[in-house]
DNA sequence: GCGCGGATTGCAACCGGTTGCACCCCCGGG
DNA sequence: CCCGGGGGTGCAACCGGTTGCAATCCGCGC
């Protein structure tokens, strides 16, 4: 069926070792037996296998992807992203959808069964505990989006989120915001209890300041916006922090849905700075995460870790700012 | 480093045949060496190398999946669907993002050396011939979403996206617009060309009806808003479909930025029937295209050809239907 | 013309499994 | 008690490459 090394060699005339070095970078071959390989390989259509190749090297290139995001549109951007800065490196990303698992040991094993160079855990609501079960199997791992004070086992990439939802509470403080809310996503994700943790914080030393807070099922337009119908059924807040830019978006149907303007009637401020955010129907003002960033950080200390499995684990966290747009009132 | 079959072996006390064979379905084994050989194995952590044994077997359970539509909010929902419907058989997806990218050969290359058992091309832009690449070097081939009276010589599963142009266009006739425009996708995309050709053909019978037609840079939000307000600017038509939801909304942006109201001032109707189509505040009427199925479809057509690679190639044609919402008026 | 040393090359073992085949063991029937 | 046969087992070859090592080649200086 598929041309093999035998194959070219015999063309060739040389040994498979010879055919072997000729397609591995920096072997010794004269320029004479290269190019009569070459000649050969182009002939037969042959390219080297991968796969059978790993085996004595141990080194597949093959990089888990491991997500539960399947339903937030900024994951879309963040998988165009991370599938992208893979390829440029030569690395193959082979997905993991989590959906309705939390446990890891299942990705684990077949990670490991598929010999993967590495993993990425790109979720910011599974604990830490869940990127350390790849470390403890001995697959080096990054924990995109992750929580970051908790992890000094494993290589974390993402934001501050406590220090993001101090950053909402002081926007909506500015803006002279008397009774505010915290809206999160489902209480068991690491970052909508960071980002809730900050928001509460700050406004500790506020005490003239009414707080609220609730947590949506879901980061989802639906949880949005049905947590939201919920609020506004009972003596609303006069602003939101939504703990994704997605929950915001459900908000803000729902505000249109009881004829409220937001910005005007009740203000919104959310997280992530998804593409969505900034069309004029949405319109969001929004706490921007520096995506393309934390990938292209993640993907680098992948392919550090392919060098130097053993590599002492650090947090990189970038930092975010607002973007102001119309779903909060002007600042005083 | 990684445990493998010998040290099992050893640890068991059999050769390592037994304990290959322990762990594949249907070998035979007997009662007592299987659980002498399963203690070794749970006692040792070990779990067989699936590259290793592709080797002999010729299978690897790997499935390239290669698309260009990292921009279309509806390829969250491919792409979950995709994910899922794969990994419950059992079978992994390898990525591979084309954005930037028209020509096959690097993909084939690629995925030949990770000895994929078969790919999926999950575009509705790419023409016949770059699924055919695979075909023809191989490697068995789905093409999902793709054109289908064109491909005698691979798998297609999708819509009869001609047909679907002709409902746009009955749709549009039947609520009594006069003056009607396509406003597609790019201009080399199968889908926006056959899309194109349904809607033209069907309006031949009309020429009472005044058509025109455009097509946007790209199937995006910012294509399709662009496009619009470009529209606008010179006497639009009365109704316009739009090749796809996204553009959909992207032009409905246009209109709301110049003060136009959807379904009543200009009627827009899309396809797709993505997740944000039914938003209270996009509420977008459009030609609903069964995703699930098409997706599910194509998996069990990838998982028949695991068996029987030569099969004879065939198109699989789900129907369309229109769904109801605002963004037309209402039928006569 | 000869000797030397670095560059090339082929051999063979190995990576982690799978599998055809021969052999062994055990049981039941004659 | 002997023989036949089927299931269970291990040996060894093989899947498609890689790589340490020793042998060979070649050009150059003396």
């Amino acid at each position: 069926m598929s041309v093999t090394l035998k194959d070219v060699a015999a063309l060739a005339g040389v040994s498979r070792s010879a055919v072997s070095r000729t397609f591995t970078e920096g072997a010794s071959v004269s320029a004479k037996t290269r190019s009569k390989v070459e000649k050969a390989a182009l002939e037969l259509g042959y390219s080297p296998n991968a796969l059978a190749s790993s085996l004595t090297t141990g080194r597949t290139k093959l990089i888990g992807l491991i997500s539960n995001n399947f339903h937030n549109p900024i994951f879309l951007e963040v998988f165009d992203q991370f599938t992208r800065a893979l390829q440029e490196r030569g690395l193959r990303p082979l997905i993991v959808n989590l959906t309705d698992e939390t446990e890891p040991a299942n990705s684990v094993r077949m990670l490991r069964q598929y010999s993967v160079d590495a993993a990425i855990v790109a979720s910011s609501t599974l604990p830490p505990s869940f990127a350390k079960a790849f470390h403890d199997a001995g697959v080096p791992v990054v924990h995109t989006f992750g929580r970051s004070a908790t992890s000094p086992e494993v290589h974390v990439v993402g934001i501050d989120n406590v220090e993001c939802g101090r950053m909402a509470a002081r926007e909506l403080l500015a803006r002279g915001y008397r009774h505010v809310g915290y809206l999160g996503g489902p209480k068991d994700a690491t970052s909508a209890l960071d980002r809730h943790r900050g928001f509460t914080e700050e406004l500790c030393d506020h005490p003239e300041i009414n707080v609220t807070h609730c947590f949506a099922s879901a980061y989802s337009f639906e949880a949005g916006r049905s947590e939201m119908l919920r609020l506004l059924a009972d003596s609303p807040a006069e602003a939101y922090f939504c703990g994704d830019d997605i929950l915001s978006v459900g908000a803000l149907s729902a505000l249109a849905e009881h004829g409220l303007k937001p910005g005007k009637d009740i203000g919104i401020i959310g997280l992530n700075d998804m593409e969505m955010s900034r069309w004029q129907s949405v319109d969001l003002t929004t706490i921007h995460q520096p995506i393309k960033q934390i990938i292209t950080s993640s993907v680098d200390l992948v392919e550090q870790m392919l060098k130097e499995p053993q590599r002492y684990p650090e947090a990189r966290i970038f930092p975010c700012r607002v973007i102001e747009r119309g779903t909060l009132r002007p600042r005083l």
